[in-house]
DNA sequence: CAGGCTTCAGACCGAACGTTCTACCCGCTA
DNA sequence: TAGCGGGTAGAACGTTCGGTCTGAAGCCTG
Protein backbone atom coordinates (compact mmCIF):
# COMPACT_ATOMS: atom_id res chain seq x y z
CA UNK A 1 0.00 0.00 0.00
CA UNK A 2 2.63 2.86 1.02
CA UNK A 3 5.34 1.04 -0.53
CA UNK A 4 2.35 1.22 -3.72
CA UNK A 5 1.55 4.66 -3.43
CA UNK A 6 5.94 5.27 -2.76
CA UNK A 7 7.20 3.53 -5.38
CA UNK A 8 4.89 5.44 -8.22
CA UNK A 9 6.38 8.62 -6.39
CA UNK A 10 9.54 7.19 -5.92
CA UNK A 11 9.94 6.23 -9.76
CA UNK A 12 9.68 9.67 -10.67
CA UNK A 13 11.53 11.46 -8.71
CA UNK A 14 14.96 8.15 -7.98
CA UNK A 15 16.13 9.21 -11.39
CA UNK A 16 15.91 12.57 -10.26
CA UNK A 17 13.93 15.09 -12.77
CA UNK A 18 16.73 17.10 -13.32
CA UNK A 19 19.01 14.07 -13.90
CA UNK A 20 16.74 13.17 -16.78
CA UNK A 21 16.14 16.43 -17.99
CA UNK A 22 20.13 16.90 -18.27
CA UNK A 23 20.36 13.41 -20.04
CA UNK A 24 17.75 13.50 -22.93
CA UNK A 25 18.99 17.41 -23.46
CA UNK A 26 22.53 16.29 -23.72
CA UNK A 27 21.63 13.21 -25.83
CA UNK A 28 20.01 15.68 -28.47
CA UNK A 29 22.98 18.11 -28.41
CA UNK A 30 25.56 15.08 -28.47
CA UNK A 31 23.69 13.93 -31.38
CA UNK A 32 22.54 16.86 -33.33
CA UNK A 33 26.00 18.58 -32.97
CA UNK A 34 28.65 16.31 -31.98
CA UNK A 35 30.62 15.75 -28.86
CA UNK A 36 33.54 17.22 -28.44
CA UNK A 37 32.13 20.60 -29.95
CA UNK A 38 29.74 20.94 -27.19
CA UNK A 39 30.68 22.05 -23.50
CA UNK A 40 29.44 21.62 -20.44
CA UNK A 41 28.54 24.67 -19.87
CA UNK A 42 25.83 24.67 -23.03
CA UNK A 43 24.56 21.43 -21.67
CA UNK A 44 23.39 22.80 -18.40
CA UNK A 45 22.43 25.89 -19.96
CA UNK A 46 20.19 24.00 -22.04
CA UNK A 47 18.73 21.91 -19.49
CA UNK A 48 18.24 24.67 -16.79
CA UNK A 49 20.52 23.31 -14.11
CA UNK A 50 23.75 24.28 -12.36
CA UNK A 51 27.28 22.98 -12.50
CA UNK A 52 26.82 21.21 -8.98
CA UNK A 53 23.78 19.62 -10.09
CA UNK A 54 25.61 18.10 -13.26
CA UNK A 55 28.76 16.74 -10.94
CA UNK A 56 26.10 15.45 -8.62
CA UNK A 57 24.66 13.02 -11.09
CA UNK A 58 27.75 12.11 -13.39
CA UNK A 59 31.14 11.90 -12.35
CA UNK A 60 32.53 13.80 -15.75
CA UNK A 61 31.02 14.93 -18.70
CA UNK A 62 32.69 11.17 -20.07
CA UNK A 63 30.62 9.41 -18.13
CA UNK A 64 27.75 11.68 -19.87
CA UNK A 65 28.65 10.24 -23.00
CA UNK A 66 28.45 6.70 -21.96
CA UNK A 67 25.03 6.89 -20.25
CA UNK A 68 23.86 9.08 -23.58
CA UNK A 69 25.27 6.12 -25.98
CA UNK A 70 23.51 3.41 -23.60
CA UNK A 71 20.45 5.13 -23.63
CA UNK A 72 20.72 4.99 -27.63
CA UNK A 73 21.37 1.52 -27.19
CA UNK A 74 18.69 0.40 -25.23
CA UNK A 75 16.34 2.41 -27.68
CA UNK A 76 17.22 0.38 -30.52
CA UNK A 77 17.08 -2.93 -28.95
CA UNK A 78 13.56 -1.87 -27.72
CA UNK A 79 12.48 -0.91 -31.40
CA UNK A 80 14.13 -4.55 -33.00
CA UNK A 81 13.05 -6.53 -30.00
CA UNK A 82 9.62 -5.41 -31.07
CA UNK A 83 10.14 -5.87 -35.06
CA UNK A 84 11.27 -9.43 -34.66
CA UNK A 85 8.40 -10.21 -32.06
CA UNK A 86 5.64 -9.13 -34.28
CA UNK A 87 6.80 -10.93 -37.18
CA UNK A 88 6.34 -14.66 -37.59
CA UNK A 89 9.21 -15.46 -39.82
CA UNK A 90 12.78 -14.68 -39.38
CA UNK A 91 13.21 -13.28 -43.22
CA UNK A 92 9.92 -10.58 -42.42
CA UNK A 93 11.62 -9.71 -39.11
CA UNK A 94 14.97 -8.81 -41.45
CA UNK A 95 12.86 -6.53 -43.61
CA UNK A 96 11.12 -5.02 -40.29
CA UNK A 97 14.38 -4.16 -38.78
CA UNK A 98 15.63 -2.72 -42.63
CA UNK A 99 11.95 -0.41 -42.09
CA UNK A 100 12.77 0.43 -39.29
CA UNK A 101 16.28 1.61 -40.08
CA UNK A 102 14.59 3.25 -43.15
CA UNK A 103 12.38 5.07 -41.24
CA UNK A 104 14.95 6.72 -38.83
CA UNK A 105 17.06 7.80 -41.88
CA UNK A 106 13.71 9.48 -43.58
CA UNK A 107 13.06 11.02 -40.04
CA UNK A 108 13.67 15.31 -40.13
CA UNK A 109 16.50 15.41 -37.79
CA UNK A 110 18.18 12.68 -38.69
CA UNK A 111 22.20 13.22 -38.13
CA UNK A 112 23.67 9.36 -38.56
CA UNK A 113 24.20 6.29 -36.44
CA UNK A 114 25.30 7.72 -32.98
CA UNK A 115 28.12 5.34 -32.26
CA UNK A 116 29.61 5.82 -35.71
CA UNK A 117 29.84 9.09 -34.53
CA UNK A 118 31.22 8.64 -31.76
CA UNK A 119 33.84 5.77 -32.87
CA UNK A 120 35.24 8.82 -35.21
CA UNK A 121 35.48 11.18 -32.38
CA UNK A 122 36.60 8.60 -29.53
CA UNK A 123 39.19 6.47 -31.42
CA UNK A 124 41.15 5.00 -28.56
CA UNK A 125 40.03 1.58 -28.30
CA UNK A 126 40.39 2.03 -24.59
CA UNK A 127 38.20 4.24 -23.93
CA UNK A 128 34.78 3.43 -22.17
CA UNK A 129 32.87 5.15 -25.18
CA UNK A 130 34.84 3.23 -27.82
CA UNK A 131 34.10 -0.05 -26.19
CA UNK A 132 30.20 1.03 -25.39
CA UNK A 133 30.34 1.12 -29.51
CA UNK A 134 32.05 -2.42 -30.23
CA UNK A 135 29.71 -3.74 -27.51
CA UNK A 136 26.34 -2.19 -29.31
CA UNK A 137 27.84 -3.66 -32.28
CA UNK A 138 28.45 -7.12 -31.44
CA UNK A 139 24.74 -7.14 -30.25
CA UNK A 140 23.48 -6.24 -33.58
CA UNK A 141 25.44 -8.13 -35.39
CA UNK A 142 25.03 -11.27 -33.06
CA UNK A 143 21.25 -10.54 -33.22
CA UNK A 144 21.18 -10.39 -36.95
CA UNK A 145 23.21 -13.37 -37.14
CA UNK A 146 20.71 -15.34 -35.19
CA UNK A 147 17.79 -14.50 -37.41
CA UNK A 148 19.81 -15.18 -41.14
CA UNK A 149 20.64 -18.38 -39.55
CA UNK A 150 16.72 -19.25 -38.85
CA UNK A 151 16.27 -18.41 -42.95
CA UNK A 152 19.16 -20.31 -43.77
CA UNK A 153 22.08 -21.85 -41.73
CA UNK A 154 24.63 -21.70 -44.41
CA UNK A 155 26.52 -18.41 -44.37
CA UNK A 156 24.63 -17.01 -42.07
CA UNK A 157 27.71 -15.08 -40.56
CA UNK A 158 28.15 -13.25 -44.04
CA UNK A 159 24.99 -12.53 -44.69
CA UNK A 160 24.43 -10.69 -41.11
CA UNK A 161 27.70 -8.88 -42.02
CA UNK A 162 26.33 -7.68 -44.97
CA UNK A 163 23.08 -6.46 -43.55
CA UNK A 164 25.72 -4.52 -41.30
CA UNK A 165 27.47 -3.24 -44.13
CA UNK A 166 24.56 -2.12 -46.08
CA UNK A 167 23.01 -0.45 -42.63
CA UNK A 168 26.32 1.33 -41.80
CA UNK A 169 26.74 2.91 -45.54
CA UNK A 170 23.11 4.04 -45.50
CA UNK A 171 23.41 5.60 -41.81
CA UNK A 172 26.40 7.10 -43.11
CA UNK A 173 25.46 8.63 -45.58
CA UNK A 174 21.62 9.13 -44.68
CA UNK A 175 22.77 12.65 -43.64
CA UNK A 176 25.42 13.43 -46.65
CA UNK A 177 23.08 12.86 -49.53
CA UNK A 178 18.69 12.79 -50.10
CA UNK A 179 17.45 10.35 -47.48
CA UNK A 180 15.27 9.14 -50.28
CA UNK A 181 17.15 7.37 -52.32
CA UNK A 182 19.70 6.33 -49.80
CA UNK A 183 16.50 4.43 -47.92
CA UNK A 184 15.59 3.19 -51.41
CA UNK A 185 19.05 1.70 -52.09
CA UNK A 186 19.49 0.19 -48.47
CA UNK A 187 16.11 -1.79 -48.77
CA UNK A 188 16.68 -2.76 -52.51
CA UNK A 189 20.17 -4.08 -51.24
CA UNK A 190 18.40 -5.49 -47.95
CA UNK A 191 15.42 -7.31 -49.84
CA UNK A 192 18.35 -9.10 -52.28
CA UNK A 193 20.07 -10.28 -49.36
CA UNK A 194 17.53 -11.91 -47.77
CA UNK A 195 16.11 -13.19 -51.02
CA UNK A 196 19.25 -14.75 -52.01
CA UNK A 197 20.18 -15.52 -48.64
CA UNK A 198 16.40 -17.38 -48.68
CA UNK A 199 17.48 -19.47 -51.82
CA UNK A 200 20.76 -20.85 -49.70
CA UNK A 201 19.78 -24.46 -48.52
CA UNK A 202 16.01 -24.30 -49.37
CA UNK A 203 15.10 -27.71 -47.32
CA UNK A 204 16.38 -27.13 -44.46
CA UNK A 205 14.24 -28.06 -41.95
CA UNK B 1 67.86 27.64 -67.66
CA UNK B 2 67.68 30.56 -64.81
CA UNK B 3 64.20 29.79 -64.97
CA UNK B 4 64.51 26.16 -64.96
CA UNK B 5 66.89 25.81 -62.12
CA UNK B 6 65.04 28.20 -60.25
CA UNK B 7 61.58 26.06 -61.11
CA UNK B 8 63.34 23.20 -59.52
CA UNK B 9 64.13 25.35 -56.38
CA UNK B 10 60.70 26.94 -56.29
CA UNK B 11 58.68 23.83 -56.84
CA UNK B 12 60.50 22.54 -53.74
CA UNK B 13 60.60 25.99 -51.02
CA UNK B 14 57.69 27.50 -52.82
CA UNK B 15 54.99 24.78 -51.09
CA UNK B 16 57.52 26.48 -48.13
CA UNK B 17 58.81 23.48 -46.44
CA UNK B 18 57.39 24.38 -42.99
CA UNK B 19 54.02 24.82 -44.55
CA UNK B 20 54.04 21.12 -45.74
CA UNK B 21 55.76 19.71 -42.70
CA UNK B 22 52.13 21.36 -40.89
CA UNK B 23 50.03 19.95 -43.27
CA UNK B 24 51.52 16.79 -43.40
CA UNK B 25 51.54 16.29 -39.80
CA UNK B 26 48.25 17.47 -39.20
CA UNK B 27 46.90 15.15 -41.43
CA UNK B 28 48.26 12.64 -39.93
CA UNK B 29 47.02 13.89 -36.40
CA UNK B 30 43.40 14.77 -37.63
CA UNK B 31 43.16 11.37 -39.32
CA UNK B 32 44.10 9.42 -35.87
CA UNK B 33 42.70 11.08 -33.21
CA UNK B 34 39.96 13.74 -34.97
CA UNK B 35 39.81 16.88 -35.88
CA UNK B 36 37.88 19.02 -32.83
CA UNK B 37 40.14 16.78 -30.51
CA UNK B 38 43.39 18.00 -31.31
CA UNK B 39 44.56 21.78 -30.45
CA UNK B 40 47.07 24.04 -32.79
CA UNK B 41 49.49 23.91 -29.79
CA UNK B 42 49.62 20.29 -30.26
CA UNK B 43 50.31 20.34 -34.36
CA UNK B 44 52.67 23.28 -34.08
CA UNK B 45 54.25 21.07 -31.43
CA UNK B 46 54.74 17.94 -33.58
CA UNK B 47 55.80 19.83 -37.03
CA UNK B 48 58.66 21.88 -34.87
CA UNK B 49 57.24 24.81 -36.35
CA UNK B 50 55.99 28.13 -34.21
CA UNK B 51 52.69 29.44 -33.56
CA UNK B 52 53.48 32.59 -35.96
CA UNK B 53 54.71 30.26 -38.62
CA UNK B 54 51.53 28.55 -38.68
CA UNK B 55 49.17 31.47 -38.87
CA UNK B 56 51.30 32.73 -41.70
CA UNK B 57 50.20 30.02 -44.12
CA UNK B 58 46.70 28.89 -42.42
CA UNK B 59 44.75 31.91 -41.59
CA UNK B 60 42.85 29.46 -39.26
CA UNK B 61 42.30 26.38 -38.02
CA UNK B 62 39.49 25.29 -40.21
CA UNK B 63 41.23 26.05 -43.24
CA UNK B 64 43.63 23.58 -42.38
CA UNK B 65 40.93 21.47 -41.81
CA UNK B 66 39.36 21.73 -45.48
CA UNK B 67 42.77 21.98 -46.70
CA UNK B 68 43.50 18.51 -45.32
CA UNK B 69 40.80 17.17 -46.82
CA UNK B 70 41.34 18.81 -50.10
CA UNK B 71 44.68 16.67 -49.86
CA UNK B 72 42.85 13.29 -48.86
CA UNK B 73 40.84 13.84 -52.16
CA UNK B 74 43.60 14.30 -54.21
CA UNK B 75 44.90 11.12 -53.22
CA UNK B 76 41.70 9.09 -53.31
CA UNK B 77 41.43 10.45 -57.24
CA UNK B 78 44.94 10.02 -57.79
CA UNK B 79 44.03 6.10 -56.47
CA UNK B 80 40.83 5.96 -58.72
CA UNK B 81 42.05 7.56 -61.65
CA UNK B 82 44.82 5.21 -61.74
CA UNK B 83 42.77 1.98 -61.65
CA UNK B 84 40.71 2.80 -63.84
CA UNK B 85 43.25 4.09 -66.68
CA UNK B 86 44.86 0.27 -65.73
CA UNK B 87 42.26 -1.51 -66.41
CA UNK B 88 40.57 -2.39 -69.89
CA UNK B 89 36.68 -2.75 -69.22
CA UNK B 90 34.82 -0.83 -67.04
CA UNK B 91 33.66 -3.66 -64.65
CA UNK B 92 37.82 -4.45 -64.22
CA UNK B 93 37.75 -1.07 -63.12
CA UNK B 94 35.31 -1.36 -60.99
CA UNK B 95 36.24 -4.25 -59.41
CA UNK B 96 40.21 -2.60 -58.95
CA UNK B 97 38.17 0.64 -57.08
CA UNK B 98 37.31 -2.11 -54.67
CA UNK B 99 40.69 -3.13 -54.13
CA UNK B 100 42.22 -0.17 -53.33
CA UNK B 101 39.51 0.30 -50.74
CA UNK B 102 40.23 -2.84 -49.31
CA UNK B 103 43.95 -2.50 -48.94
CA UNK B 104 43.46 0.73 -47.55
CA UNK B 105 40.99 -0.98 -44.93
CA UNK B 106 43.77 -3.57 -44.32
CA UNK B 107 46.56 -0.80 -43.67
CA UNK B 108 47.59 -0.60 -40.09
CA UNK B 109 46.83 2.59 -38.81
CA UNK B 110 42.86 2.10 -41.11
CA UNK B 111 41.21 4.92 -39.13
CA UNK B 112 38.17 4.84 -41.49
CA UNK B 113 37.11 7.45 -44.07
CA UNK B 114 38.40 10.66 -42.89
CA UNK B 115 35.54 12.30 -44.89
CA UNK B 116 32.79 10.00 -42.75
CA UNK B 117 34.68 10.72 -39.97
CA UNK B 118 34.70 14.95 -40.63
CA UNK B 119 31.25 14.68 -41.03
CA UNK B 120 30.50 13.11 -37.73
CA UNK B 121 32.56 16.03 -36.42
CA UNK B 122 31.38 18.74 -38.96
CA UNK B 123 27.63 18.83 -39.22
CA UNK B 124 26.44 22.35 -40.11
CA UNK B 125 25.82 21.85 -43.47
CA UNK B 126 27.18 25.50 -44.62
CA UNK B 127 30.33 24.89 -43.12
CA UNK B 128 32.92 24.76 -45.68
CA UNK B 129 34.47 21.59 -44.03
CA UNK B 130 30.93 19.85 -44.32
CA UNK B 131 30.83 21.44 -48.38
CA UNK B 132 34.41 19.35 -48.49
CA UNK B 133 32.98 16.50 -47.69
CA UNK B 134 30.08 16.50 -50.12
CA UNK B 135 31.86 17.52 -52.86
CA UNK B 136 34.28 14.32 -52.73
CA UNK B 137 31.32 12.46 -52.32
CA UNK B 138 29.74 13.51 -55.58
CA UNK B 139 33.31 13.31 -57.38
CA UNK B 140 33.04 10.03 -56.23
CA UNK B 141 29.40 8.80 -56.91
CA UNK B 142 29.40 10.30 -60.43
CA UNK B 143 32.86 8.31 -61.33
CA UNK B 144 31.29 5.33 -60.03
CA UNK B 145 28.30 5.98 -62.19
CA UNK B 146 30.39 6.88 -65.34
CA UNK B 147 31.74 3.30 -65.05
CA UNK B 148 28.67 1.72 -63.79
CA UNK B 149 26.76 2.72 -67.03
CA UNK B 150 29.49 1.74 -69.39
CA UNK B 151 28.88 -2.10 -68.01
CA UNK B 152 25.12 -1.71 -68.15
CA UNK B 153 23.12 1.80 -69.14
CA UNK B 154 20.55 0.63 -67.56
CA UNK B 155 19.77 1.38 -63.47
CA UNK B 156 23.77 2.11 -63.65
CA UNK B 157 22.65 4.92 -60.89
CA UNK B 158 21.33 2.34 -58.45
CA UNK B 159 24.14 0.24 -58.91
CA UNK B 160 26.78 3.38 -58.45
CA UNK B 161 24.76 4.23 -55.24
CA UNK B 162 24.77 0.35 -53.89
CA UNK B 163 28.51 0.15 -54.09
CA UNK B 164 28.85 3.92 -52.50
CA UNK B 165 26.85 2.30 -49.69
CA UNK B 166 29.13 -0.84 -49.58
CA UNK B 167 31.72 1.13 -49.59
CA UNK B 168 30.70 3.47 -46.65
CA UNK B 169 29.57 0.64 -44.71
CA UNK B 170 33.11 -1.06 -45.04
CA UNK B 171 35.25 2.05 -44.42
CA UNK B 172 33.08 2.87 -40.97
CA UNK B 173 33.10 -0.68 -39.66
CA UNK B 174 36.54 -1.14 -40.92
CA UNK B 175 38.22 0.17 -37.87
CA UNK B 176 35.33 -1.21 -35.42
CA UNK B 177 35.42 -5.24 -36.40
CA UNK B 178 38.04 -7.93 -37.69
CA UNK B 179 38.94 -6.10 -40.97
CA UNK B 180 40.00 -9.03 -42.72
CA UNK B 181 35.85 -9.83 -42.43
CA UNK B 182 35.27 -6.78 -43.58
CA UNK B 183 37.04 -7.23 -46.54
CA UNK B 184 35.72 -10.45 -47.58
CA UNK B 185 32.19 -8.92 -47.24
CA UNK B 186 33.01 -5.67 -48.83
CA UNK B 187 34.51 -7.39 -52.12
CA UNK B 188 31.88 -10.18 -52.10
CA UNK B 189 29.32 -7.49 -52.03
CA UNK B 190 30.62 -5.78 -54.93
CA UNK B 191 31.65 -8.50 -57.26
CA UNK B 192 27.76 -9.81 -56.95
CA UNK B 193 26.68 -6.40 -57.86
CA UNK B 194 28.83 -6.11 -60.86
CA UNK B 195 27.91 -9.92 -61.29
CA UNK B 196 24.58 -8.95 -61.42
CA UNK B 197 24.60 -5.29 -63.17
CA UNK B 198 26.66 -6.57 -65.88
CA UNK B 199 23.81 -9.63 -66.77
CA UNK B 200 21.15 -5.88 -67.00
CA UNK B 201 20.73 -5.45 -70.55
CA UNK B 202 23.76 -7.52 -71.76
CA UNK B 203 23.37 -6.60 -75.05
CA UNK B 204 24.11 -3.28 -75.28
CA UNK B 205 26.54 -2.51 -77.64
C1' DC C 1 75.48 45.37 -49.51
C1' DA C 2 70.61 46.21 -49.10
C1' DG C 3 65.94 44.46 -49.12
C1' DG C 4 62.60 41.24 -48.61
C1' DC C 5 61.01 36.74 -47.39
C1' DT C 6 60.60 33.11 -44.09
C1' DT C 7 61.16 31.22 -39.76
C1' DC C 8 62.00 31.28 -34.86
C1' DA C 9 61.05 32.40 -30.01
C1' DG C 10 57.83 33.57 -26.96
C1' DA C 11 54.79 36.71 -24.60
C1' DC C 12 50.02 37.78 -24.68
C1' DC C 13 44.85 38.00 -25.49
C1' DG C 14 40.02 36.81 -24.12
C1' DA C 15 37.28 32.99 -24.07
C1' DA C 16 35.97 28.39 -23.13
C1' DC C 17 37.29 24.05 -21.31
C1' DG C 18 36.21 20.41 -17.38
C1' DT C 19 36.04 20.50 -12.56
C1' DT C 20 35.60 21.82 -7.60
C1' DC C 21 33.95 24.58 -4.03
C1' DT C 22 31.11 27.18 -0.56
C1' DA C 23 26.75 28.68 0.92
C1' DC C 24 21.94 28.76 1.03
C1' DC C 25 17.22 26.94 0.20
C1' DC C 26 13.49 23.73 0.09
C1' DG C 27 10.70 19.57 0.84
C1' DC C 28 10.74 15.20 2.56
C1' DT C 29 10.97 11.69 6.16
C1' DA C 30 12.30 10.25 10.90
C1' DT D 1 11.04 19.81 15.01
C1' DA D 2 15.33 18.31 13.45
C1' DG D 3 17.98 16.54 9.90
C1' DC D 4 19.18 15.21 5.38
C1' DG D 5 19.41 14.91 0.38
C1' DG D 6 18.70 17.18 -3.92
C1' DG D 7 18.49 21.47 -5.75
C1' DT D 8 20.04 26.49 -6.81
C1' DA D 9 23.41 30.20 -7.31
C1' DG D 10 27.70 31.61 -8.39
C1' DA D 11 32.63 32.19 -7.70
C1' DA D 12 36.82 30.12 -8.61
C1' DC D 13 40.32 26.57 -10.03
C1' DG D 14 44.09 25.73 -13.55
C1' DT D 15 44.38 24.44 -18.31
C1' DT D 16 43.69 24.73 -22.97
C1' DC D 17 41.49 26.81 -26.76
C1' DG D 18 42.15 29.62 -31.29
C1' DG D 19 44.41 33.63 -32.53
C1' DT D 20 47.55 38.05 -32.44
C1' DC D 21 51.77 40.62 -31.81
C1' DT D 22 56.68 41.96 -31.28
C1' DG D 23 61.26 41.33 -32.34
C1' DA D 24 65.18 39.28 -33.87
C1' DA D 25 67.58 36.02 -36.50
C1' DG D 26 68.54 33.59 -41.06
C1' DC D 27 68.77 33.37 -46.12
C1' DC D 28 68.30 34.05 -50.91
C1' DT D 29 67.93 37.50 -54.70
C1' DG D 30 68.60 41.92 -56.86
Amino acid sequence: MTRGTTDTRASESRPSEARQRLLSTASQIFYADGIHAVGVDRIIAEAKVTRATFYRHFPSKDDLVVTYLREVHQMDRGAITAAIAANATAADALLAIADTIAAGIKRPGFRGCAFLNAAAEFPDVDHPVHQQIIAHRQWFLDTLTTLMAQVAEDSSDAAARHFVMLRDGAMAAGCLFNPDLIVDTFQRGVEGLVRIHGQRQPAER
